[in-house]
DNA sequence: AACATTTAGTTTCGACTCGCTACCATCTTC
DNA sequence: GAAGATGGTAGCGAGTCGAAACTAAATGTT
């Protein structure tokens, strides 16, 4: 069991290391086409990968030089910048070494795959408690997730109560780390 | 599937940063606990990880000067170290904190537990075959082993042909560079 | 026996990661 | 408006990574 999940995690990693990209960037790259506007920061992302905002701020750096993100101004703090991934990024995403699991995982027979993926989702979710670290959720399961308001007559229909903002429909699958789980899961 | 993946990978390495040691040290020390004497070597850990021989050198020589491992000259090879744990090794070795995964895992019902584990291997198969690499296997599954030669009355009963020694019972079950399914697995 | 090839291991290089500490600048809160 | 929290950066030392160049010993070939 744990040579398992220690080779499996080593080739994920170590294969990470193609394209002129390293395992963090490749960690990066992924959460910022997964994360939604408010979460597209170096803090959240520090957050998400479970190490300091000095690391991920050099992380980040690189990934910025290399012309895979693009830093935007924040809309209400000075301080901070939204990360958005360029067209160069897309591309090389589209490419993403870890293809090589899914496309193995969906080799198994139907339900061994859907036993793998409840089986990873229970011990992540243990591991992850066991760090007083959570994992990131998407707004529709979140309990800062409203309605709009009807009188503003939004078409998309979803609105944040913690920001304050309209959402997108195709908003709404992306990971926040501002996520709070709603009430009956 | 694939951020579970990604996730699970990033968590099994990050705790590695624990007890002074970097995640290829942990990776390392694992390695020799596990392998038999044939494949205490510097290019057979290297061929385990995945890695270079230079590389899996550095690694090495840290632990060695850390006092983790101890470098025996190699029996028939003026070329060639055997490296062993020390205890030093095998008392940090006792709280790995990869144990929290299979601690995880153990909670699962049963059923679960064994669906992964499964799902995992099969998985970790096909990655592996992709990258032209293979698990090493232990020496109970492997077409080298033999009986003993009765005429030497060995109690302990078995026998590696390719490095033509006699086997202990407890290194039966320790991984090996030349390990080769036998048929029928 | 002499030469060529393979194998085991080391060293050095440059780019990068990691956690850490110290450090600004800009919000919030009182 | 002062005190504290928060977002982000810079520099440090140890370590990883692959690649390439290198020694020395073992093995193969003529």
């Amino acid at each position: 069991m744990a040579e398992l999940v220690e080779q499996l995690g080593r080739c994920a990693c170590s294969e990470a290391f193609s394209a002129g990209l390293h395992p963090a960037q490749w960690s990066a790259l992924r959460y910022f086409e997964r994360a939604n506007r408010f979460s597209r920061t170096v803090s959240a992302f520090a957050q998400y990968h479970g190490t300091t905002r000095g690391t991920a701020s050099q992380t980040i750096r690189s990934l910025v030089q290399k012309g895979y993100l693009q830093r935007l101004p924040a809309k209400h703090d000075q301080r901070s910048f939204r990360l958005d991934l360029t067209e160069k990024a897309q591309l090389v995403l589209a490419s993403d070494p870890l293809g090589e699991f899914v496309s193995a995982a969906g080799a198994l027979p139907v339900e061994q795959c859907s036993a793998l993926v409840l089986g990873l989702r229970a011990m992540l979710d243990q591991v992850l408690e066991k760090r007083a670290r959570r994992p990131f959720g998407v707004c529709t399961s979140c309990e800062h997730l409203g309605a709009a308001d009807t009188e503003h007559q939004e078409d998309c229909g979803h609105h944040c109560r913690l920001q304050d903002e309209v959402l997108g429909a195709q908003e709404l699958g992306r990971i926040c780390v501002d996520h709070r789980c709603r009430q009956g899961h």
